[in-house]
DNA sequence: GTTTGATCATTA
DNA sequence: TAATGATCAAAC
């Protein structure tokens, strides 16, 4: 099959949706020609990268969303046979420079999780990557408690940045959106906000959502 | 180096 | 065993 194109509606990108739904991410990886990890995954966002291929999302990484014509942002979610998160979500790159005039409002964070197409796999670890099933995709927006929560944290944690507190920052800050390291390693700087306002090398981080959060998203959808 | 896609693996 | 810190790959 040829490389799909984005979907035009909600209902032509859901239809597709459904369409995989109970599948695994092998048997679509060849239906339609998508190169598959020959051994061990070290190809971390080849489920991502198939789904999004299949679906029809904007290539390449761009700071679009996914679904560009509908304002929609893709995001697999892995999970386990107790249908529970295995992984936090990354949603972005933490703005650790310029923070000057940025607010909750036009943050990345609100934009990325405004409307959001959650895809849960089943990737439970014993599972080859290929082995891994396809669930019930779901459209999402947050509620206004979940909004709260989200800016109460994002609003927390951009005001430590903010006054040169970055390295005060850990991934136990945040009921629900945490603050851990964006890096190929360790060795990998970008500036920063320090002490006394200078800017400093750090280690670049990224906003995720805790499976908790998440897990309360999945509840909401299919225990209502 | 940055941003996209995430999972790995050591620690608590 | 869950969670935090570290890491892998591709495109640019």
């Amino acid at each position: 099959m040829r490389k799909p194109n984005p979907p035009a509606t909600i209902n032509e990108l859901m239809q597709r949706v459904n369409d995989i739904a109970g599948i695994t991410l092998g048997e679509l990886a060849a239906q339609y020609q998508f190169k598959t990890p020959e051994h061990l995954l070290r190809e971390k966002g080849w489920p991502g990268q198939l789904l999004e291929y299949v679906l029809g999302a904007s290539a390449g990484s761009k700071p679009v969303p996914d679904f560009e014509l509908l304002g929609i942002e893709l995001k697999s979610l892995p999970i386990g046979y107790n249908g529970k998160p295995l992984e936090t979500t990354y949603v972005s790159v933490v703005p650790l420079t310029n923070l000057t005039g940025i607010t909750w409002i036009n943050s990345s964070v609100k934009k990325k999780l405004n409307h959001v197409l959650w895809l849960p796999v089943l990737a439970e670890k014993e599972l080859q990557p290929t082995e891994r099933t396809i669930g019930t995709g779901f459209l999402w927006q947050p509620t206004k408690d979940q909004e709260a929560l989200l800016k109460r944290d994002w609003e927390e944690q951009i005001e430590l940045i903010a006054l040169g507190d970055i390295e005060k920052i850990s991934g136990h800050l945040g009921e629900v959106l945490q603050i851990r390291p964006k890096a190929a390693n360790n060795k990998a700087t970008t500036n920063a906000i320090g002490p006394n306002g200078k800017i400093i090398k750090t280690l670049p981080r990224g906003f995720y959502l805790k499976t908790h959060f998440t897990h309360s998203i999945l509840s909401q959808e299919f225990m209502s």
